[in-house]
DNA sequence: TATAATCAGTTAATCGATTAACCTCCCACA
DNA sequence: TGTGGGAGGTTAATCGATTAACTGATTATA
């Protein structure tokens, strides 16, 4: 293991000159700044991450994400940590993913109190989440992936629900159903209260029985979609608040005998990867994920470095793409 | 900011027994060791990680994800991430994501010569990788997530392609042709090589032409299948090395008029989430994903704990799943 | 000419936990 | 009576980098 007084012997030089012109600080003329850095190269010399640390800060991030449904293997969530990796990168941070335990809240507090993170990201908050009230409680600073707390980041639900409803609308539909996600996840209401106003906007009223709690996996939206079709009043085009939702029910329509896009019209929320290689391709809002992971990464670190927050949230748009899963409506006598 | 000292005098003690009844050493009667513990949980103690690490190691592993083709992003990988992740908290350790910067090399040895993390993940490894170069170089302990270098963890394509080949030959086919990984991965040789010797024992011959080199993404499956259709030679089943190149060969398929499971058969290798909801759901190889990034979590850690490595390598078995994509070979009037 | 300022560094304290070495008291045993 | 040993601690060195405070020497300013 070289050192720093390695580094120093080397370039006849203090470690304390050695430190200055490592970090840029002090007067020190070029030529022994050359010296030294020769001596880093030659020595291959890298400062040891715990010895700097213990002055300061460690210059990491954390990210808790929780067991039990695993976001961590969700494909919509990887995105999203891709972004934060890239954005702390170009910052010169590390990212930590913090120890999964059986007690998620005390990892959070533990980790940062030992001064191992300077700040937590917090992937997957949930309704009254122990982890949130821990990390505010201890004063660590911290930053979520979905509308709550104090400092967050979302993809704007509203914005996307607006446009689902109104490409549903130029189609021709007007009974549109709702399959919303797990009431256990933040931006949950957010959906289905969005999904109202964007109703009334266009002037519909939501059919009876026609908002129902999907849940986050595939069978979740089969079931919902069963429960949609055995409806009295006739739906012809719902809403499904992922695309994880939207695989599930389109079987559920097949089952069903209909055709995806002529019987009825389906969308998804997310835009992952098989979007579009199912048959028909979904329609559905592609959510800037990756851009989030950026963004919750740039809250953080000025949490971290200017104490005062320049910016405590940000709401990002979602994008419509339009395939065949949607198509006109069409009268049926039945 | 709590440290030990505030511990010892809260607890009318010297640091050093602080230390040693935290880490279970010394001789410290029961009634010492009962005041200490509760001087840390009122005082809310948790030693800095940085003061530890400065003796001994960080007790954090490094993951070197590439940025290019983002496996981070790649649903198929985050689950072996999870693995990793659960399998680092059970034994105490963090998980770092190594900075990816332009020099990935650069970085993963930077990030084990500055001592934060004790060894490295190679999680995509590729042929001639130069940051496993640079681990070896720099003696850095590592694993590779794929048959390369000297320790890693690997599912087994030999035994996923005999059950492969074996399925397809119960149903009829002898026709079988292969879409195979892009030639970059490590283990795309091991895939063609497999499929070539399972195609042997069950005494059939490679198709002329049938061999093709697939990529990663949907589109290259399409593009592929679309080649393997316009072949002289009839094929009737297809194997495509993963579930992404699978999808867009279901495309092709269909673009062409035909029925998959019936005209022709497919199967995939990975077992995604969507495999089961594509039309037709998607006879595929599950690959024990979670369990390799546990192995390998596991092996490293051996390394650096135990200079002597006990295992180098492992080999964990892949599972047929079978659905509706391959079925009774048909024959065809044409 | 005396004083101040600048340059080019060095010395040494500091961060917080670990741990080898030591110390004191008490009891047992020869 | 002396001595060996364990119980129950304490003292102080150590890890490696940072940085406030300082030192000579030289140059500029009043």
């Amino acid at each position: 293991m070289v050192t720093i007084k390695d580094v120093a012997a080397h370039a006849g030089v203090s470690t304390a000159t050695v430190s200055y012109v490592l970090n840029g600080q002090g007067s020190i003329p070029a030529e022994t700044q050359r010296r030294v850095w020769e001596s880093v190269t030659t020595l291959q010399y890298h400062p040891r991450h715990a010895a700097r640390a213990m002055r300061g800060r460690s210059h990491t991030l954390g990210v808790s994400i929780a067991r039990g449904y695993d976001r961590l293997a969700d494909p919509a969530a990887a995105e999203v940590l891709a972004g934060m990796a890239d954005a702390a990168s170009q910052r010169g941070l590390s990212l930590l993913l913090i120890p999964r335990t059986d007690d998620p809240a005390a990892g959070c507090v533990q980790v940062a109190r030992s001064g191992q993170v300077d700040g937590v990201v917090l992937f997957d908050p949930e309704h009254g989440d122990a982890r949130l009230d821990a990390l505010v409680a201890a004063g660590i600073a911290h930053v979520c992936i979905g509308q709550v707390g104090a400092v967050w980041v979302t993809h704007d639900v509203a914005l996307g629900m607006t446009q689902a409803v109104q490409h549903l609308v130029h189609l021709g539909h007007r009974a549109i159903g709702l399959i919303a996600p797990d009431p256990e996840l933040v931006s949950s209401d957010w959906y289905v209260e969005s999904y109202m106003a964007a109703m009334e906007a266009q002037g519909l009223m939501v059919p009876e029985g026609g908002v129902l709690a999907g849940g986050r996996r595939e069978a979740d939206g089969e079931a919902a979609m069963a429960e949609l079709l055995a409806l009295d009043e006739r739906i012809t085009a719902v809403i499904a608040a992922s695309d994880e939702l939207a695989y599930g029910a389109m079987r559920a329509i097949r089952d069903a005998g209909l055709v995806v896009g002529r019987d009825m019209s389906l969308m998804g929320f997310d835009d992952l990867p098989p979007a579009a290689y199912l048959q028909p391709p979904l329609t559905t809002l592609r959510q800037p994920r990756y851009d989030m992971g950026v963004a919750a990464i740039g809250l953080l670190e000025a949490q971290v470095t200017h104490a005062t927050p320049a910016q405590t949230h940000l709401v990002l748009a979602p994008k419509l793409i339009i395939r065949a899963s949607t198509g006109q409506m069409v009268m049926h006598d039945s």
